[in-house]
DNA sequence: TGAATATGGAGTCACTAACTCCATATTCAA
DNA sequence: TTGAATATGGAGTTAGTGACTCCATATTCA
């Protein structure tokens, strides 16, 4: 019962571009060599994250990647949403009719259970709670500007 | 975030063997049968539980498994901790100095939440809350007799 | 003595997370 | 206009491991 390192990366980069400066944006380059995340891996997990509306990505010299919205509006589950989908504990909960053996499986519930705790931290958890201290709150009314210099 | 078969397999046998009648145990083949775990690798499972103290195996003919405590008295935290060990979300979260990047990572305590829930929910459910309704409670007073007929 | 049980541990297999590579499209600067 | 710098798309690779199998051994009872 891990998390994927897809979701940890994705996460720090998400918190990675909150830091930027006047969120100025960042690109693949700064934000590989920042978290540590191989480059090609980090342009996958980045495309996801665009096609998702979390980020805009911004083509050709001087391009890069911004937050698409405020930090505070950003939430753990939407990004763990993008990277692996639904929360769910064990295959039996996908769908209605995968648990064969007992039509009324006494574990059910109990999965249920973990999926709406995980999922309750994921939700109360925003990409603003997750900036270092020092850094927490300032820039914020220059959000939304563009990347180009 | 997926839990294991193994551990799934292993809720579920102990669940059986709280529906014995009189407890009276079960041995590899019927267990197997009635869970439809493959018998080689329910042995394996079977094995884990034992050296962990939460059943008691019986050698030779008649042989077989009986619960070592009673129902209420085992928790999915102690199945969990034999099948899979400590509970963690990240690699980050095993050691104090894994986490090299930020010497005070803020998504740290984020996973500890998720980490604490999820324990949570699996100190609180016992064996006996996983029994069947029309199962719940009889033969509690029969529990701890000897296997053999 | 032998059939029926559990034990121990090494071995197999398939799947997938994690990561690479390359060809293409876009943008800007010189 | 060209080329350097960026992102995109998607197929390909690899190592690790979860989910099993198999077999030789030990124990118990009929």
């Amino acid at each position: 019962m891990q998390l994927s390192k897809g979701f940890d990366y994705a996460v720090r980069c998400m918190v990675h571009l909150a830091l930027q400066p006047g969120n100025g944006g960042a690109d693949l380059k700064s934000i590989s060599r920042a978290q540590a995340v191989p480059v090609s891996y980090l342009a996958k997990i980045m495309r996801t994250l665009v096609r998702g509306g979390l980020v805009t990505s911004t083509l050709g010299r001087g391009g890069g990647y911004v937050l698409r919205r405020d930090p505070s509006e950003i939430t753990l589950l939407q990004i763990y949403g993008l990277m692996e989908g639904e929360i769910n504990f064990m295959n039996c909960m996908q769908n209605e009719k995968s648990c064969s053996l007992v039509p009324l499986c006494p574990q059910r519930p109990v999965w249920g259970r973990l999926q709406k705790a995980v999922e309750g931290v994921f939700r109360e958890t925003t990409l603003q709670d997750l900036v270092p201290r020092p850094f927490a709150g300032i820039e914020k009314e220059r959000l939304h500007v563009p990347v180009r210099p």
